[in-house]
RNA sequence: GUGGCUGUAGUUCAAUUGGCAGAGCACAUGAUUGUGGUUCAUGUUGUCGUGGGUUCGAGCCCCAUCAGCCACCCCA
């Protein structure tokens, strides 16, 4: 409780008893991408503060007040990232990864850090997935990154979700659009919620998810951006959702989807969990069809997505999916007396070395807690070697759900406990 | 950055009006001299978040500070 030293505000230790709760998710990740045929890219997780500032936007909280921005030794300004979209691109252009065939498809894991203040399902250094498919403005594209993500939470149990698609169109688009918005509130100005009056500024669009009655209702009949489409980018958008059709993804247009990074262009789309609270979001991307020119390589398309292994835990806490991929040993040593305790690693290696998972514990010395102790691991077998046993060099091996107990030789052991 | 609620044993939480800091769970030992989960008995565990103030006396009241939770904001 007062220990001297405590964890910095909005970070959290992951201990023994969800660490394995993290590394099944992860996993689930990683072999959902790979089976889509992504592969993994580890990037650092600090990069040069300009690398976010322009290409998330200046205006955006992010980059104006959330990054967690240094100088190092030699005055360079460095950033830990807030996000995993800008890195994987500055390294798909430095590395000339366009220069291989075909569309990159890469897929990364990692901590990101922003200074937020800390609710539920919001960490200043929060744990992201992520995947991110460039070289290619093919809808099938975006299709299949969405269906990746519906396969990886599909994979993990998850039901209490929706997928909600929109198109947000190009720069060209959405500056037509913001203005159209920017037209219509401006009159009501006086009436919105304060925050509203700077985003009308600022970020019209933002307006449209506003939480505040009055300003939900001043927005009732505003512009819908999918009437401001052009032919191209509606056309993008019909034959996306005929592939998440194709894909058996079920989703449902919502056209008041808004992504907060500036690079976003046509596709966006959120994977949502309503009952996790303000925070409800585990998972979003959308297309980037700007980002790896901006960013300095070629005029090359992108689509991506990101989200928190947080949230998906707690999605998944809620819907009771951990059950039995906690790591138990498969035997408990149990060893009575000063003769058997002296000699007790040399069966443990024998198991050991038979990919046989042991545990001993050398502080207990009554038959009694060892017992005990080997229950509470959950072993499946204890391996109990007394004075007995030593005499008539055999162990016996106690299945600790029938009960049930046998003399064996040491020899003969291996081979039994895998049966 | 703003607001509300909350910090007491390993953990979950009590403590009446300001008057001896408690309970469940967990843990340890025993009942049972070499056999776990249930039961019963006994026992251990405290910088009352931290620092100051008021008071004869503070876990309780006041101020500050740190942290947690939830929401605003932002966003994955």
């Amino acid at each position: 409780m007062s220990s001297k030293y405590n964890l910095p505000r909005g970070t959290y230790d992951i201990l023994p008893d969800v660490s394995y709760k993290w590394e099944y998710i992860i996993n689930v990740f990683k072999n959902t991408a790979k089976l889509f045929n992504f592969k993994e890219i580890v990037t650092p997780i600090f990069e040069e503060a300009d690398l976010f500032e322009r290409s998330s936007g200046e205006t955006s909280d992010i980059v104006s007040k959330e990054m967690y921005k240094f100088t190092d030794k030699k005055g360079r300004v460095f950033a830990l990232r807030p996000e995993g979209t800008a890195p994987v691109v500055r390294s798909f252009v430095e590395n000339n990864l366009n220069a291989q065939t075909g569309i990159q498809k890469l897929f990364y894991t990692g901590p990101m850090f922003r200074y937020d203040r800390p609710q539920k399902g919001r960490y200043r250094q929060f744990y992201q997935y992520g995947v991110e498919a460039i070289g290619s403005n093919h809808p099938f594209v975006d299709a299949e990154v969405i269906a990746l993500f519906y396969t990886f939470v599909k994979k993990l149990g998850l039901t209490d979700f929706e997928v909600e698609i929109n198109s947000v169109g190009n720069a060209r688009v959405a500056e037509r659009y913001d203005q159209a918005l920017t037209e219509y509130f401006r009159p009501h100005k006086e009436s919105l919620c304060y925050d509203c009056q700077t985003r009308l500024d600022k970020k019209p669009r933002r307006l449209l998810d506003c939480k505040v009655k009055t300003c939900q209702e001043i927005g009732k009949d505003a512009p819908v951006m999918l009437d401001y489409l052009d032919e191209e980018c509606s056309s993008h958008f019909e034959q996306v959702k005929k592939y998440l059709d194709q894909f058996q993804v079920p989703y449902s247009v919502n056209p008041k989807i808004v992504r907060g990074l500036d690079y976003y262009t046509h596709t966006a789309f959120e994977f949502l969990n309503h009952k996790l609270g303000a925070q409800n979001a585990i998972g979003a991307g959308g297309r980037y069809n700007g980002l790896v020119e901006q960013i300095g390589g070629k005029s090359l398309p992108g689509i991506g997505f990101a989200g928190g292994f947080e949230r998906l835990l707690l999605s998944m806490e809620l819907e009771n999916l951990f059950s039995g991929n906690e790591v138990i040993p498969q035997v408990f040593i149990v060893a009575i007396g000063e003769k058997a305790q002296a000699q007790v690693a040399k069966i443990i290696s024998l198991l050991r070395n038979e990919d046989i998972s042991v545990e001993y514990d050398p502080e207990k010395t009554s038959l009694k807690a060892q017992m005990k102790a080997a229950d509470k691991v959950q072993a499946r077998y204890a391996i109990i070697m007394g004075e007995d046993e030593l005499e008539r060099g055999v162990v016996t091996l106690k299945n600790l759900q029938d009960r049930k107990q046998v003399d064996v030789s040491p020899a003969e052991l291996s081979a039994l406990i895998k049966s």
